[in-house]
DNA sequence: GCCGTTTTCGGCCCGACTGTTTTCAGTCG
């Protein structure tokens, strides 16, 4: 996909005419571009062969024309001409938090200042204040600005969001007595796959009180702001924390505020703006009279724009306020939905738990089957299991069975998709299972023809149930290997295969965006954990949050089958 | 540069915090 490389093109350019002093309007344009290409779900250079970029909000006869060059040459001609305007050292310095375009420009053209290191010298040497506007608390805050650059964490996992945000919020109730209602916010509420800060909104008739206390929290390593109303800390891992106090009265609308995206924030106030109305985070108001008619809940935000209440998972500006103004939001599959789970391993081959032990869990839970998938015989990092041994967990489960009750147990496995497409046991074998799971776990780097192929082939043995992690993503480890998707998602609804949203932290595979073009395309997604633990488990919300960003109801997702239902889909 | 129930001109989301000012500009989200 080209639309990183455009919304950054556009993003440059908006640095660019800014240290041009250009107009502000045609900058927050470009911005605006670079935000929704950014935060597009289809590939914008379909887009542009299909002459369709202007439906793209933001994008009109000029940014269109711009899209195409880069796509069809990689380069841009206006840019390269604006480039040669400013010095690249300008630019250079605006990455340093704090210094924006006019700081830059002061730095470079009083002091001849040409890198960030060169800046962190003068700073250290007081040769900075004295500058017009400028003086110590400034170079303070440029030193403070280079070290954050240094010590900033990047981008975690939605996991890891969710466990730091609970800390934060627990301390925070714990040391400030005045908090009332508290909620994170941020991509991390629209349980994006990662998240970069932590928005946490809270309500209090003492927000001074909850400021302090928050700053002074024993995670905080670094102070970034301490107003009345908002702060913003560094924790001791390098992430940063946001903390915005509002009165009870404004509590839904800094909710929204707070949630985003920033896209979907612009595009629901342009719409008030449209009927007279105006939304900031403590309300909705009738623009003329500046009387309020809505801010204590989320649900009477919207209402005062005449749109239901739109999920926090499908807040990205990507039709989810022309389907509420219309009524026609899906109506998102929900964590109580969820019946079941295709994906976990027991002891027989890497797991840590007997199969016993997960489904006690899994009943304990509310679960009404599991589908036990240890890894066949190839993968023996895995301790992939024998026919032998196979033979004998089918009659482990089947003892199980009959003595647990509340609870089903499926036989299944996760076997390798071999080199050229093969599955990694026998027909017979596979057919002794209730389910079976199929997966690619050697040869990532071999071509998208090859990986395609190997997925088709595997669909098409009629053996296969899921396919699990079909892109074999591991964040922070593996990017996803690339597949033609109209082709797997076609062979999928032919074979009645189901695709598999992985919910272990580091896959969330297929992801939201995936995961909505196979659900488009007919498919059946099917939610698994790859638990290896017990309270992996849980990790099943999050792969049930990947299905509400991808608009899945429940007919779209395997798990919510009840029993019966899905031992009819087996037959099947 | 985009956009249209104010439709081809004249608007453009909205506000908090900081530092350096003495009423505001710069930066950020």
């Amino acid at each position: 996909m080209k639309n990183l490389d455009v919304a950054t093109f556009f993003d440059e350019i908006a640095d660019i005419l800014e240290i041009l002093d250009d107009n502000p309007f045609k900058i927050r344009a470009y911005r605006k571009a670079a935000l929704n290409v950014r935060g597009l779900t289809e590939d914008v250079a379909l887009l542009a062969r299909a002459d369709r970029l202007e439906e793209i909000p933001g994008v009109g006869k000029d940014l269109a024309a711009k899209i195409v060059e880069i796509v069809k040459t990689g380069r841009l001609k206006h840019y390269e001409e604006l480039k040669r305007k400013v010095p690249e050292a300008i630019l250079d310095l605006m990455a340093v938090p704090g210094i924006g375009p006019k700081t830059a420009k002061l730095l470079y053209e009083k002091l001849k200042i040409k890198s960030v290191e060169e800046l962190e010298k003068k700073a250290k040497a007081h040769k900075i204040s004295g500058l017009p506007g400028l003086k110590e608390k400034t170079e303070e805050n440029i030193l403070r600005g280079i070290e954050l650059i240094k010590k900033r964490a990047e981008r975690m996992s939605l996991k890891e969001a969710l466990d730091l945000s609970g800390e934060v919020v627990a301390a925070l109730k714990k040391n400030s007595p005045a908090v009332k209602r508290i909620a994170p916010a941020g991509s991390l509420r629209r349980m994006k796959e990662t998240v970069r800060d932590i928005d946490i909104l809270v309500t209090s008739d003492k927000p001074k009180n909850v400021m302090d206390a928050f700053v002074k929290l024993p995670m905080v390593k670094d102070v970034l702001a301490h107003g009345p109303t908002k702060s913003s800390v560094l924790t001791d891992t390098g992430v940063q924390v946001d903390v915005r106090v509002v009165e009870p009265e404004s509590f839904g609308a800094a909710l929204v505020y707070f949630t985003g995206s920033q896209a979907h924030n612009i595009h629901i106030r342009h719409i008030a703006k449209k009927t007279g109305l105006k939304v900031n985070e403590y309300g909705v108001f009738i623009e003329k009279t500046n009387r309020k008619i809505a801010g204590r809940e989320e649900a009477d935000i919207y209402k005062a724009l005449k749109l239901t209440l739109i999920p926090p998972e499908l807040r990205e500006d990507r039709d989810e306020i022309e389907a509420a103004a219309k009524g026609r939001l899906p109506k998102l599959i929900e964590l109580s939905d969820i019946r079941g789970d295709f994906h976990v391993h027991s002891k027989w081959s890497d797991g840590a738990h007997s199969i016993e032990e997960i489904a006690t869990a899994a009943k304990k839970i509310g679960y009404e089957y599991i589908l036990v998938t240890d890894h066949s015989k190839r993968l023996k990092v895995a301790r992939g299991m024998t026919e032998k041994d196979v033979l004998k967990k089918l009659k482990e489960i089947q003892k199980i069975n009959e003595e647990l009750k509340g609870i089903k147990i499926l036989s299944g496995a996760e076997v390798d998709i071999l080199s050229d497409g093969t599955l990694d046991y026998s027909k017979d074998i596979l057919k002794k299972f209730d389910m079976v799971v199929a997966a690619i776990h050697s040869g990532f780097k071999e071509s998208k023809d090859k990986l395609t192929m190997r997925t088709v082939r595997a669909m098409e043995t009629g053996l296969v149930q899921i396919l699990a992690h079909p892109t074999g993503r591991l964040m922070g480890v593996r990017p996803a290997y690339e597949l033609d998707f109209d082709k797997v998602f076609k062979v999928a609804t032919q074979t009645k295969t189901c695709l598999e949203i992985n919910a272990f932290a580091e896959r969330l595979d297929l992801d939201d965006v995936n995961s909505k073009a196979a659900m488009e395309a007919g498919v059946i997604l099917a939610i698994g954990t790859d638990m290896h633990m017990l309270d992996q488990l849980g990790s099943i919300k999050l792969g049930v949050s990947v299905a509400r960003r991808a608009w899945l109801e429940k007919k779209n997702v395997l798990n919510a089958l009840r029993l019966e239902d899905l031992l009819k889909f087996i037959r099947k």
